[in-house]
DNA sequence: CATGTTCTGGAACGGACGTTCTGTATCCGC
DNA sequence: GCGGATACAGAACGTCCGTTCCAGAACATG
């Protein structure tokens, strides 16, 4: 029909990512992603509506490619103990060597679950869908004999989840790695529950 | 000399707590905080030099109540565990019931400790300071046979304090009874660890 | 090349922000 | 009860915020 656009949306969603990880919702301003997307306010206004709509849709998608590399990581190859290590080694990897710590999930629950219920509803269906994912895997290993489950999947899923978005916390106070890898130590012990007492 | 001041110094920190765990520090504003204390601006100005350096002085308020609070809780008479449990308990309490789940501390580091200096320097100490006063206490209790650890009593120690933070993260999301409780009970279950192989 | 439609750049808006300033009220010491 | 000093109330300041608006540029279609 007419002129097309000159940006990419999706760039411009991923973009907003990196803004709003780094910044926070309130520490970055419309200026700041004007500036740093290219686009016109009037581009942005009229392709997302807001500074909060492109927030919940930084966060959306942000919160796909989590999802997604996830589950990637748990259905790799090896053991489930392993596929987790290495979850929080890779978590760690990225909160040491980058300049902002923690990822963008964690700031919005903590800032903007409260004030946007948008946020709040896709944060906690994300949760739950996590949840589920790796507590499924958990039930899996549990009944193949490779772990031993001291409390219910569900439980221990939901735990270990929020320790991964823990550590992003940890990091904000301190990023060296001894730091980081003992808190993962002592999370994933967890996993060391005795087995059941006596066979029958 | 002159005209005496027409508050407590100390009340208005407090209240100025109340503020910002509420809301968060961009989330209030002077205006706000002039509103709950009654001060007027000038007399903020005068008496703490500004919105920072209030923020300063409230989370330090903050940080000391608690931590004298973690140490009535740690040095109650029973057992470690039992006083662990009662530290979690105390918290899922005020979480579950109160309108603004998380504490102070919490916001604090997630929000302000990358962009404010002083914040960090003192949620660093703040940690250090508790970690080491519960890493005592997993000492003792490890030397007088009441739990076994599998890990150094300072991680442990570190891990109990990020988890205890943690559960403000959780109740962002959830803040049922059951989930906190459920987060609390695999928490803690790192202090069930097996007892050390053969004995001598 | 004319027309209709969409997109863009950037000025402009009202309001909120943290802070400063000015005038006045209130107290102490004498 | 007067002089000096401090505290108070709130208007005012400059800046930044998110958002809107408008004139013009860039395309598809005939």
């Amino acid at each position: 029909m007419a002129r097309p656009k000159e940006y990419d949306e999706q760039e411009v969603v991923a973009q907003a990512v990196e803004l709003f990880r780094r910044r926070g919702y309130e520490g970055t301003s419309v200026r700041d992603l004007l500036e740093h997307t290219g686009l016109s306010s009037s581009s942005l206004y009229a392709a997302f509506g807001g500074k909060e709509a492109l927030f919940v849709e930084a966060l959306r998608a942000h919160a796909a490619v989590e999802r997604e590399q996830l589950h990637a990581q748990l259905t790799a190859p090896g053991g489930l103990r392993a596929n987790l290590r290495a979850v929080f080694d890779d978590l760690i990897a990225e909160l040491v060597d980058s300049e902002n710590a923690s990822s963008l999930t964690l700031r919005a629950a903590v800032e903007q679950a409260a004030s946007m219920p948008p946020v709040f509803q896709l944060l906690s269906d994300y949760v739950q869908e996590l949840t589920t994912m790796l507590a499924d895997r958990l039930d899996a290993a549990h009944r193949t004999g490779e772990l031993h489950l001291a409390h219910p999947a569900a439980d221990v899923a939901h735990f270990l989840l929020f320790s991964a978005y823990s550590l992003g916390f940890v990091a904000k106070i301190d990023r060296s790695r001894e730091r980081l890898t003992a808190f993962t130590d002592v999370t994933l012990s967890v996993l060391d529950a005795p087995a059941p007492g006596g066979s029958r």
